[in-house]
DNA sequence: CGCTAGATTCACAAACTTGTGAAGTTAAGA
DNA sequence: TCTTAACTTCACAAGTTTGTGAATCTAGCG
């Protein structure tokens, strides 16, 4: 077996790097941990949560299915599970890593930015539920009002969604042109 | 038993209205059902998502745990977990009816409006353990200054959730000076 | 063109979740 | 103060989800 798919993240207990900082796998593994949690109580599937997590605080923010098995404690099998939702939701995207028959999986830099564009799509299906409702209530039945007003909300919700966005890419393209700045 | 809780809402197939709408209680269940299948999507509790949706789509607003249970088809016991997690997070609230000893549970209008505001609290246990993270993995490393990337978003996030929910706010209430106007 | 590392699929078992009936508790009204 | 309608709690059964090992598939490489 090939040694090279250990050089971005080693698995020993701690390791010196460069600027003089220590990687504390235990304090990683809590962190990743804890923040899976709060991903699966926002509603993803644990092991998806797990991987996600997993990748996001490795240095490389690349990963073999064998090393996230490894880190995680978890079967091939159950890699493979979480990995097809993510890359589903493309919050992952799978590499083949030339000159060899193994996957690298990477997370997006944009993941998040892109999985509040995704809520877009689930606010358009709940509006058009909604709709269906206020027709089956009778848009003049007191109900009908009620879900009519909840339908306004969504809608309103959305639209904004859109500016909030725009103002994330200007917020962010500031900062990156700050640090661009402050490493010269 | 009193019949006085029938007043409200019937559960008879059809019911002609003053202005003329039929409820079509057959239509009705497939909007609760359909609605409560996407908050469960979204991540709440199956009982919980369909008393709720059942409440939001009764013409009252208010309804007893034997009208819920008669129109979802469950026991008391279930409609008691279900309004307790309600309860909890402040989407209905409970109302002793006075001369009896029966409880009636009402969806809050501002529901929406209040569930958004409290998903700041969730962003801020998010920050927490994502400022964890970067300590963990040390600020310096590419995995640090990749959390720190991801929490600079959330803040941003919720500094424009209070924005987002006083534009709600001003854009409610035009709407609610406009339909006194045309009442008017 | 076959061998084999690695990914995927599948049936199953373990763990968790959900709703029920029954027992227990509370408080309105006589 | 007693009775009893209504809510709540609890143990359990049914249903669902999750992760595993084993079998299967795929595609680099000799």
């Amino acid at each position: 077996m090939s040694e090279q798919h250990r050089s971005a993240d080693r698995t020993a207990e701690t390791r010196p790097d460069p600027t003089g900082h220590a990687r504390d796998d235990e304090a990683v593994s809590q962190f990743v941990e804890r923040f899976a949690a709060q991903l699966v109580d926002a509603g993803m599937q644990r092991m998806s949560a797990r991987v996600f997590a997993c990748l996001l605080a490795s240095d490389s923010g690349v990963l073999t299915s064998a090393e996230l098995g490894e880190r995680l404690q978890v079967s091939p099998a159950a890699v493979s599970g979480a990995i097809r939702y993510l890359s589903q939701v493309d919050m992952v995207s799978r590499e083949r890593e030339p000159g060899s028959r193994r996957d690298r999986y990477r997370v997006h830099s944009d993941q998040w930015y892109e999985a509040l564009a995704r809520r877009d799509n689930v606010l358009t299906r709940w509006e058009g539920t909604l709709r269906e409702g206020v027709v089956s209530l009778g848009e003049d039945s007191p109900a009908g009002r009620r879900i009519g007003e909840t339908l306004v909300f969504f809608e309103f919700l959305q639209t904004e969604l859109t500016g909030l966005l725009q103002r994330w890419r200007e917020h962010r393209d500031r900062m990156r042109a700050e640090l661009e700045d402050a490493a010269r």
